[in-house]
DNA sequence: CTACAACCGCTAGCAATGCTAAAGTCGGGC
DNA sequence: GCCCGACTTTAGCATTGCTAGCGGTTGTAG
């Protein structure tokens, strides 16, 4: 019957899902504890109790694994961003909570960070390819700067204040940057951004 | 004879350190033209027309090979910076002129500021084992935003225009920015730290 | 119920990687 | 002229990402 043979393919289908789900899940909670350099292959396929083979029936190589971890945390990033921007009491006030959500984000998730913008360089944002996860969170980013723009380019400014956090956040990670100034750092950049634009 | 002897190894150890330069100055040409995946231990060790375990006579291990281009490279970078600080008629601007220097140096030199930045981390800041270069490369951004710094933590608003700087460098070179509005972007931070300070 | 077929996962293996041990080779000193 | 020591290379190991081809299971049709 057609119906059956549908049906058969959907639970097929579901299970490919949930496998590959599982993949993706293993491989960032294995880089979350022991690093990335601790995904490889072989021990990733052991993880999931699957031989290898499998890993390559869902993804074409280790790279897109990565990318699709980092996808996964694009995702997060824009929810967890949003939250910030309603979490607060008063509307002043948005960008600080939107970059202190973006610092806990790194801080809380270093290796699915380092997916997301040091692992995957292919995520490329301009194209028309972009992923909707991608743009959700710049969007949020870019809906907090809009408080403090004052009639300048947002879209710009938006990208300012990102590449500020991602550059604290990365020479912080390094250790080139004084861990116990952290805090300070923020309040200082926040406080550029809080001024006039020009 | 004695003094014979040592001028022998005077010699020996001059060809060392010849070496271990063409080791280095190979990997960064080799890593600028082709990219750091290109550079492996037998390509590397055929570019220098030795085989590999001569490479471990100087370096114990590819890092180390990195490391040492990376240092090479914060030495270049505090050049450029002192040059650019005292490069202008005024000393107003200082700020700019360093920062627009600091962009060009990594545009520049790609693979070289990726070895700086994001390949070696063992390069750390804190310690007492800092590298020189890297706190002679410091000192010059610390010069020039001493400028603007007005009455303000000097060292800790360095540590910020220093990230904002490296997170344009990153997100602007992995796509995550969008090219033409580069310019816009550096003068905008740039008018942001022109401000009194907080 | 049986034979067939399609699909799925696994075993085994490839080339390339970083790194190392042990053998060879060359120059310098007695 | 002979030997000793430093230096270089040949050859090989373990691990990496990735793939071909076989084996078994599941669903289908007669």
């Amino acid at each position: 019957m057609l119906k059956s043979g549908m049906a058969i393919e959907d639970r097929r289908l579901r299970e490919r899902i949930a496998r590959r789900q599982l993949i993706t899940a293993t491989a960032r909670a294995l880089a979350e504890s022991e690093g990335w350099d601790a995904v490889t292959t072989r021990r990733l396929s052991t993880e999931i109790e699957y031989s290898q083979p499998v890993l390559y029936k869902h993804f074409g190589s280790m790279e897109e694994i990565v990318e699709a971890v980092a996808l996964e945390g694009f995702g997060e990033l824009a929810v967890t961003l949003r939250e910030a921007r309603h979490g607060g009491a008063t509307p002043a006030g948005e960008v600080d909570r939107v970059a202190a959500a973006y610092n806990g984000f790194a801080a809380d998730n270093p290796a699915l960070y380092d997916a997301m913008f040091t692992r995957s360089t292919r995520l490329r944002f301009g194209a028309e390819d972009t992923p909707a996860p991608l743009i959700e969170a710049f969007g949020e980013l870019r809906q907090a700067v809009t408080t403090i723009a004052a009639g300048g380019d947002v879209d710009t400014l938006t990208e300012v204040l990102w590449a500020a956090l991602h550059g604290l956040v990365l020479l912080g990670r390094n250790g080139r940057l004084r861990p116990e100034h952290e805090a300070e750092r923020l309040e200082i950049l926040l406080a550029r951004f809080r001024a006039a634009a020009s």
